[in-house]
DNA sequence: CTGAAAGCGCTTACAG
DNA sequence: CTGAAAGCGCTTACAG
């Protein structure tokens, strides 16, 4: 009863092998394509019908074991659950691995305060053989990497490594913010407030920095035009409403949830959105944007692409096809500024 | 050069049993605790300093390969981009899997509108002898599942297989949505209204009927009291102007996305929350509910539990300590309420 | 209580 | 152009 499944034996190479008459050899060297390996044609297309025949698979596991290269990565992310946006970094290397036939294997581990010990999840990883490591952290932006990540080839999602070793890959906050002022500028607008988070992290900096830099390029006055509050709806609407007095035409958010508490604060005051005030937010959090009267104007974060471009960073090391490790600067990507409706002109 | 890595060779059992003095054999029977077998205390002890010493860790793809059990599993997703919560599917699965000793393989999948078709995906786990496969979906109530899935145990999430054979979790919205009017009519209200979702999905469905269960139970009407919207916050707002005039006290939205628009209706027309009218959402969707003044009663999706499950099943198929499929309903998980400031007693 | 040997399913020099 | 054989690193009857 208990071996019902196991008689549903599956073909291997050697009975891929017996049926087209040829060694497990020719067997692997025409289904690999082997390079420098010349089978006759006729050989070779009897081996295809054969495998296809029987359905035949390769068994991954014995490949591996033998190449010695699991074709498989690990994605050890940091306290995904928190952190809204981890799916797309998901999503986006596994797609990638997809591409390049790689298995993608996660862990999710708690906030590690002790770069010392070396996390069982990376040693889970490497007990597991795999030919690389993303780990994908987001809160930080420099870090001390475990020392056992190094024992396979291992990139940096979100943070930079503090000994310069590692590859790494963060979002261009500062130029996404620089991004939007400049169009607020091309809009028309001068009076442009930033509502701060109060929280010190790298994003609430690169943000702040890039506002602070576009609004001097432009030769406008900051003074006043900025307030803190806590990086939520509720410090949104208490830093809107302490900006409101200074008469901005434009309110450059943190972050969407501070966004959504601008558009409440707006409310209150009988300001509407985008008529008396444009609001841009950053994050493009689901399903903020979308949800609120008007949809707001952000910043998008590159997830997606940072989850990408750490699977093919790995992939060059891993395939030889790339240098290991060249540059020292982490590689910033773009945050593209998606416009929906909660900017327009400043009224005249 | 391009050896550097290649070099830091890590020990293998052979290493550990040179070291000890005695052969692999011993070496894999004292750290796999082999039962039925007595190795003395004094040399088990010395294999154990030796693989210590060495740092040993035993190759998981060996001994996968030996044993035919690749301890890994896979989770093949639907459009996790797409939907909200999928991250929590993961994450219990992960977190599950590992206590397990499992690992957790992901791939995503779009929409597959053809069942005949074995996916790929699946494939790509079986090539990989995943010990098992769990199919998470969230948007269908039933489907036919892909044929190679059955390659494998297989368990799934969000629907239930049409041939009633794969074991499956949903989360139990009906009662969720049950609870949710109990509380009401304990509060006191008796006006209850329902934005319903104009989406024909099982959640729309087992939403309402909840609702409108719970409502004849309590001897309630509900003439009048229901109105359909788009499931987002633009039918939220539409469907609870609808029904306002009818003069709910408290207002039940299909999700939070409408509960949003839901709070605008209501600001439009001077009614405040839940002084005038008490809300009550449904999905816990981050970060809808703690950024809505006042914070969103809502109803929460046993994602991670779903996750959890999903390779607890698989895991006692895999381990032989449970049955295979002994029964064909699906299990139904809790859909916990989760209160916030959003619901009070109606004004007297 | 301990070990020699086979074998999981592949790939890869090497030989012919 | 094709194949015999070794070996990746383990586990597991089986024998002693």
């Amino acid at each position: 009863m208990t071996e019902t499944r196991l008689t549903e034996k599956t073909a291997g190479i050697r009975d891929v092998a017996a049926r087209a008459g040829v060694s497990q050899t020719t067997v692997s060297h025409v289904l690999n394509a082997t390079p420098h390996t010349r089978v006759s044609e006729e050989t070779a297309a009897r081996v295809r019908v054969a495998a296809e025949e029987l359905g035949y698979r390769p068994n991954r596991l014995a490949r591996g074991l033998r190449t010695q290269a699991s074709e498989m990565i690990g994605l050890l992310t940091e306290e995904i659950a928190t952190t809204p946006h981890a799916g797309r970094i998901i999503l986006g290397a596994q797609e990638e691995a997809s591409r390049h036939n790689l298995t993608l294997a996660i862990i999710n581990s708690e906030l590690n305060p002790d770069p010392e010990v070396p996390p069982v999840q990376v040693q889970a990883f490497l007990d597991r053989q795999v030919d690389g490591i993303i780990y994908a952290t987001v809160y930080h932006d420099e870090i001390v990497a475990p020392e056992n990540l190094s024992a396979r080839p291992a990139v940096l999602i979100g943070a930079r490594d503090s000994s310069g070793i590692l590859p790494a890959v963060l979002p261009d906050e500062r130029a996404g913010a620089v991004a939007v002022v400049e169009m607020l500028v091309a809009r028309g607008h001068r009076r442009i407030a930033f509502a701060a988070s109060a929280e010190d992290v790298p994003a609430t900096r690169g943000r702040l920095g890039g506002y602070l830099e576009a609004m001097a390029a432009a030769g406008l006055p900051t003074e006043g035009l900025v307030a803190e509050g806590s990086s939520d709806a509720r410090g949104g609407y208490t830093a809107t409403n302490a900006l409101l007095d200074a008469g901005p035409t434009a309110l450059f958010c943190y972050n969407d949830r501070m966004a959504m508490g601008a558009y409440r604060a707006a409310g209150e005051c009988g300001l509407s959105i985008p008529g008396d005030l444009s609001v841009v937010g950053f994050d493009d959090q689901a399903p903020i944007p979308e949800s609120l009267f008007p949809p707001l104007t952000t910043v998008a974060l590159p997830h997606y692409e940072m989850g990408a471009w750490a699977v093919d960073a790995l992939y060059a090391v891993v395939s030889g096809s790339g240098e290991r490790a060249t540059s020292f600067a982490p590689t910033l990507l773009p945050c593209p500024l998606v416009e929906r409706e909660s900017v327009a002109a400043p009224r005249a």
